[in-house]
DNA sequence: AACGATTTGTTCGTATGTATC
DNA sequence: TGATACATACGAACAAATCGT
């Protein structure tokens, strides 16, 4: 037998599952439901928590507790359009990468300028970027907003040697223009061929929580998506790491031939 | 200035996140956690539960309170393997989505046989397959593990007629050797062409939270993922959804050229 | 196998703070 | 300003799981 605010738990669940009660409406107040279940307060207090620790429920000081209702999530497209040019060539052609990503309409992004810092790789980085361990690197970090509301925290890391050789926008402070992936090749002749995503879920830590979170409350779960991109040789020329709030992102992911649009 | 709980939680959580008490430690007991920041003990658990709900410690009772050692993912590539043939006929060729989707070395994955229905497409299922609500779809269910731990759920749903076509092993609970879309082909010269995939992470149902937990204990989010599969003329033949664990599950995604292994 | 000690889990009571209307 | 509703904090008692003796 379960504990009784578990069994509360279960019992509004199920009125929230059914549809019984529906998106923006209002659960009876706390008095109400200790009533109801003939609880103390604090046993349908767990109950409710229990209900809202995976966003089932919300609560709100001063109102009462509400199903949220459902937000319009941003659609990100991880794989390149394959669809711009014809043949293979699209593949290998300088398109990959460059202007992916974002499929937000009628929306407006925003990005701070970067912050841009040399640092010695890590373990993490140096493990795939294929370099040792405390080798130079350039990292770029932005923090990324639609419609003004925070979208993603991005950094991306490239070998030191690349700004070296002559790609030494890589180091400024300023977004480059046209994305790297463009200006690599205008410089270093470096083409980005294909990239590997890696979709993690986890918690946020303490700075991406700040980011996130408009409320005060509590966590919300983050997509990471690690991407290391390879150049002509297989070698991998960048990795970007961009963690999203799970809450309003979702991803796509094209392979073959796909028609256009939907996805409901 | 924060509650006294979140207080303590931020204070437990930088010493978890510099690395001062690594994976597998044992944390203090509430009663030392109690005298050491001098709050009562339903304080002090509200400071740990406010730790416990994203996974960053882990409570066990009769033991005590521990940080979760890191567990080795299930990792699961979207992209089918562009590798296998030479230049884009692959894209076009039977491969795609066949053989998909596992990527587990030296793992044992087991399926129950499929639970089929034929049911009438509901709102959701109806927008993908672009057929009208309540028209007749085969459901094909199945629970499948990685060495008998739990590892998805997944339901594909195909438009009745193709059953009524010909294809009449959809309906049969069984599994299709070789997979569905080398069966499609073969009875009816349907051949899957491409497929998009939607990522999501949400909450668990309670189906879903009893099929993923292992451990009585709380949420554990889940990725969802939708595949609707496309056949030569661009019309949906299939949509495919699959339930995760976001707590053990990664997915890669491959574009472009990109070299063998790696991605840690 | 039985028991006791330790530790987390559940339930209730009470008081006070804070947000909203 | 007052009423309502959720949030924080403390105290207390007992239950249940775990471990060692």
């Amino acid at each position: 037998m379960n504990p009784m605010y578990r069994q509360i738990a279960e019992d509004l669940r199920e009125q929230i599952e059914s549809g019984r009660i529906a998106p923006g409406d209002q659960i009876p107040t706390e008095i109400v439901l200790r009533e109801r279940y003939r609880a103390s307060r604090n046993t349908v207090r767990d109950a409710v928590k229990w209900l809202s620790n995976p966003g089932l429920v919300e609560t709100r000081p001063g109102q009462g507790i509400f199903i949220p209702t459902k937000i319009d999530p941003f659609r990100t497209t991880l794989t390149a359009d394959t669809k711009r040019a014809a043949g293979q060539e699209v593949l290998a052609g300088e398109g990959i990468g460059y202007q992916t990503e974002v499929e937000v309409q009628n929306r407006a992004p925003r990005n701070t300028t970067p912050r841009v810092e040399l640092q010695r790789a890590n373990a993490a980085v140096a493990a795939q970027l294929l370099i040792t361990e405390g080798d130079q690197v350039i990292s770029r970090h932005q923090r990324r907003y639609i419609d003004d509301t925070p979208w993603s925290l991005q950094t991306s890391w490239y070998p030191r040697t690349l700004a070296d050789n002559g790609a030494v926008q890589l180091t400024y402070a300023d977004d480059i223009e046209e994305g790297a992936v463009k200006y690599l090749i205008e410089t270093l002749g470096l083409t980005q061929v294909g990239y590997r995503d890696l979709i993690t879920v986890r918690a946020p830590d303490t700075r991406e929580a700040s980011f996130v979170n408009l409320p005060s409350d509590g966590r919300v779960a983050v997509f990471e998506i690690s991407r290391v991109a390879f150049d002509q040789e297989g070698k991998p020329m960048r990795l970007t790491v961009t963690v999203f709030p799970a809450d309003r992102n979702q991803f796509i992911v094209n392979v073959g031939d796909v028609p256009q649009a939907g996805g409901g």
